[in-house]
DNA sequence: GTTCTAACA
DNA sequence: TGTTAGAA
């Protein structure tokens, strides 16, 4: 099988207790139950045990509520920020797929190197091919017709 | 020893 | 929200 594959098979499978979510976090286990009873997070459902599983998603669900909440965000506000950072960050995702294909390392010493974003088209349907710089004059992007 | 629910503070 | 009780 693939590695990337692989990767994300691991990721997908992670599972953490309340337990260590509540002291790894600095949620208590009482504010877990509670919010889930207020539906804004969800454990895995796959056992009948009873006992609170939660997956990678979730612990970063978690951990963005967390954060909202230290800033002096309600709950319901912190959850409906999450909501919108997970459209947002799925309309990245979308529109990045398949690309950062290659990066050439242009100067190991200094971390310089060029991204191969693609090819993207315009409006009119005219295509273009992007490369993302990083070198002495900064980052920048190198556009191919 | 951990986690559960329910109840009281 | 914290904490505790008693059970699983």
């Amino acid at each position: 099988m693939e590695s990337k594959k692989i990767l994300h098979n691991v990721f997908q499978n992670i599972e953490v207790g309340i337990g260590e979510v509540s002291k790894v976090v600095g949620v208590s286990q009482r504010q877990l139950r509670y919010w889930e009873k207020k539906g804004y997070i969800e454990p895995i459902s796959d056992d009948n045990s009873g006992v609170r599983r939660y997956n990678l998603s979730t612990l970063y669900l978690i951990v963005f509520i967390k954060e909202q909440l230290d800033n002096g965000f309600t709950l319901a506000a912190a959850f409906e920020r999450s909501k919108d950072i997970k459209l947002k960050s799925k309309i990245v995702r979308t529109f990045f797929e398949h690309t950062f294909s290659d990066v050439e390392i242009t100067d190991a010493e200094k971390g310089y190197g060029e991204i191969d974003l693609g090819d993207f088209r315009t409006e009119d349907g005219e295509k273009y091919h992007f490369k993302g710089v990083l070198d002495a004059h900064g980052r920048y992007v190198k556009i191919d017709k």
